[in-house]
DNA sequence: TCCCCCATGTAAATAGTTACATGATTCG
DNA sequence: CGAATCATGTAACTATTTACATGGGGGA
């Protein structure tokens, strides 16, 4: 249900296309979700049938119509409504972690190579939020004023990062 | 597909009934999976069918009969070989952050509230995971070493709860 | 009496992934 | 020439949730 108050809340900020979006979504909301090109039209569709959202097409050369997608007041209404209303955590479920579980199937070479490799993805993933968490802090003072909870909920996926991080940096020393 | 090893993994561990393993994942694996009865139950049919368990029913009076599932040799083969296979990392879903994203749409009092909500569930999943702890602390010795990484993933579940819980104490602090 | 625990399932709906499909432009 | 980016979608499949269904036993 909260992708579709995602692409809402995406959309009230800025108005865009399905692939405009899919770009958000990857590049700005990682840390805390994420969805598909086909998902992504496919709620559009569905939001712009229920009258959230309008549809404006922009023809453009060489290229499919940009279909630019906006909130209605019917859809900001919806989004106001909801960002009130309580929502259940949702349940944890990381395959990684299964596999630790399961861990004592794994030989000593095994192991240290699946930590390494998912310390390095951490790694990724939190170079890549400390870059936009660079680029809040250099953005325009009023817009900060008005989405520091957005911001702040960027330097909680940058704090769960480091989490991971140091717990596989502690179990890769352990095993040496 | 990662909910079909969870289940291999617990019943590898100990054999057990569909109610059992629905308990199990609550009490002792919600720290990275979660499933309802209806997947368990449809999972074991799938996993016994596919020759991956054993099933055994142990008629009860007055009860349904209860039946009891453990790994085939092929099953635990199975596992074994999923062990050694990297893992793509989940993607995140956090309606909560979601809420938050939005929540310049939030005033003070329901945004106090809201993170006051939020952090209780966190300081009783916390509470939940170091009972777990207290347990396995407590545990015989050479099951400890067995099952160490099994219990790093408890601690990894905890250092998680702990960094969600100092964020939302900063930012209600923040708040007032 | 009512609710929780035990113990099993089916059916329908929603959410998410993977595969398929098209076609121009730009950069190395 | 090949790969990435822009831009849209459909179809099939898998995973998860929610609702429905049954029924005995034990405790407040």
């Amino acid at each position: 249900m909260s992708l579709r108050y995602a692409v809402l809340t995406l959309l009230d900020i800025e108005p865009g296309s399905g692939y405009d979006l899919k770009r958000r979504f990857e590049r700005s909301v990682s840390h805390f979700w994420s969805a598909s090109h086909q998902q992504m039209y496919r709620e559009l569709h569905k939001l712009h049938q229920e009258g959230l959202l309008d549809c404006v097409e922009q023809p453009q050369e060489g290229k499919p119509d940009k279909k630019l997608y906006s909130l209605t007041d019917k859809g900001c209404a919806e989004l106001r409504h909801w960002v009130t209303q309580p929502t259940a955590p949702q349940k944890i479920r990381e395959p990684f972690l299964v596999r630790m579980f399961a861990g004592h199937h794994l030989d000593r070479d095994d192991l240290r190579s699946a930590l390494n490799s998912q310390l390095q993805l951490h790694r990724e993933v939190l170079r890549h939020y400390q870059e936009q968490n660079e680029k809040v802090l250099n953005s325009d003072a009023a817009l900060q004023k008005r989405y520091w909870l957005a911001h702040r909920t960027l330097l909680l996926g940058i704090e769960a990062e480091k989490t991971w991080i140091t717990w596989l940096e502690n179990l890769s020393e352990e095993l040496e």
